[in-house]
RNA sequence: GGUGGUAUAGCCAAGUGGUAAGGCAGAGGUCUGCAAAACCUUCAUCACCGGUUCAAAUCCGGUUACCACCUCCA
């Protein structure tokens, strides 16, 4: 029984998909103007490892995300380096598929871009204008945030208080022009030069919140089970989003909302934001980095904790996974002088393991005690390697399993031996001068195939070598 | 000011009533010619105060600290 965590009532809930087998989930993705960052990494690596999951559970998943390619950073960051917004947008795109692929996160079902959607935002905003949801003002439109009765619910803000907040900040010109400061843009009237759309109150372009209203409606119906994003969407982008949808349709917008956490950075532990300009981006990460570990690093947080991003931290993840990969490489090293017929006992470990995974899963993707049962695995399976007698089957059942379940997790196990005469030439010629007991060539052997990358491990099947 | 969240060993992190999972790092050991890899052993009374209970990290009240949201942000 598959239970998580939702916002929108605060709480655990045993999961149901609106239609057995299928689960149709949106979640936020970034306004591209500029490289996604670890946070915005971490986000979609939540996500993309929710997905995998629910995929392994055997449902299918259709995972739309979004791409935000038009609103005021789009058409700073354009005018900054004199391109116009569409090709800003393609050129982020492009790396954010680059970067989220180096970091194996499966393409969503869709992408969709909200400048090619921008009859369905009209129209969306139309219906809402006739409904008195929102009213036109000197160009722009807005939504009637106080007319929503549930305005609120999601981030639990009392709606006089956001009045406050929002009056601190908003500025003079938009205040003048909302009926109420706590009202938010679904359309904002282009200045003069701006990309600009025509619409019913004149050329201008939409506002934020309505995007994901309309494409998340259009993609997955009106009623959808899962809406994610980051814990800073809360308030006010899925609370707006709520309100918009709800107003149009009359039905409940998303039945579960998941919030991932947020990277952190330095000894502040503070959060990272592009606004705050203290972000790492991936693309710069993954010169030096290897993206397997950033993954691991993500994917094995439970996906509402923070992340410290730090140099202590990605140690540790570079010498946990070394370790799962060790131990499937010291599996599939046996194979060669394995016996068939399987051994039972293992097998029964095995399934077992692989039983309390999916319980640990099943609560809202608690991926500690996840990897902690892979660690069992990796523990038995190290054992068993090194056992006299081995079986084939056991050996293959216990790679299967590793494999399958890191793959929930984007890892990708595979074994690092290598297939070389010249290297086995000189195992052959150290192993002569070890029966020598001639230590000091052995030794200089040994070394030099280090430098080389090449590891030995002597076993007592014989000398083995893998990369490094 | 309002709202939400967090506080467990050197670090990361499970654990919602019965005397603290797991990983990293550290220490010791087994194996090895020496290594490597692996395995074994070892390492905390849970921010603080008070209360409920036979029994609390776990429930209740209070205090403190940190973070986030209330403005674009994953």
């Amino acid at each position: 029984m598959l239970k998580v965590y939702n916002t929108l009532t605060r709480q655990k809930e045993i999961f149901k998909s609106i239609k057995p087998g299928t689960i149709n989930m949106y979640v936020c993705g970034p306004t591209v103007y500029n490289y996604i960052h670890i946070g915005n990494a971490r986000s979609a690596i939540a996500f993309d490892t929710i997905r995998r999951y629910f995929e392994f559970r055997g449902y299918q998943v259709n995972y739309v995300s979004n791409f935000t390619d038009v609103d005021d950073k789009m058409i700073k960051a354009a005018n900054e380096q004199r391109i116009t917004v569409p090709q800003l947008a393609d050129k982020f795109i492009a790396a954010f598929m680059e970067d989220t692929q180096a970091v194996n996160i499966e393409p969503a079902t869709k992408h969709p871009r909200a400048t090619e959607n921008i009859p369905e935002i009209i129209a969306f905003i139309q219906v809402l204008i006739d409904k008195g949801y929102a009213y036109e003002s000197e160009g722009d439109v807005y939504y009637r945030a106080r007319k929503f009765k549930h305005y609120g619910d999601l981030s639990a803000q009392p709606i006089d208080e956001l009045e406050v907040g929002a009056s601190q900040h908003v500025d003079d010109q938009e205040f003048d022009r909302k009926e109420d400061p706590i009202d938010f843009a679904l359309w904002k009237a282009a200045k003069p030069h701006e990309i600009n759309w025509e619409s019913p109150w004149g050329a201008g372009r939409p506002g934020w919140h309505i995007e994901c209203s309309v494409m998340s409606t259009k993609y997955l119906g009106d009623t959808f089970d899962i809406h994610g994003g980051g814990q800073d969407l809360e308030f006010p982008h899925h609370e707006n989003e709520i309100a918009q949808s709800e107003a149009k349709t009359g039905k409940k917008f998303a039945n579960y909302w998941l919030h991932n956490g947020f990277v952190t950075v330095g000894d502040e532990n503070e959060k990272m934001s592009k606004s705050l300009g203290n972000f790492v981006t991936v693309h710069d990460i993954i010169k030096t980095l290897d993206p397997q570990i950033l993954r691991f690093l993500m994917a094995t947080t439970q996906y509402r904790r923070p992340i410290q991003y730090s140099q202590k931290n990605i140690i540790d993840a570079t010498n946990n996974l070394q370790h799962i990969q060790t131990a499937f490489t010291n599996l599939s090293y046996r194979l060669k002088d394995a016996v068939t017929g399987p051994n039972e006992a293992e097998l029964v470990d095995v399934a077992q393991l692989k039983n309390q995974f999916i319980a640990a899963m099943d609560d809202d993707f608690n991926a500690q005690n996840g990897i902690a049962t892979v660690y069992e695995l990796v523990k038995l399976s190290n054992i068993y390697a090194q056992k006299k007698q081995v079986a084939q089957e056991t050996l293959q059942v216990m790679l299967n399993t590793l494999q399958e379940l890191m793959a929930i997790f984007g890892i990708r196990l595979q074994t690092n031996t290598l297939d070389d005469t010249k290297i086995e030439a000189l195992i052959a010629k150290r192993n002569a001068a070890r029966d020598n007991k001639d230590f000091q060539l052995s030794d200089q052997i040994r070394d030099e195939l280090k430098k080389q990358g090449i590891v030995l491990e002597d076993t007592p099947q014989g000398t083995r070598y893998r990369k490094e």
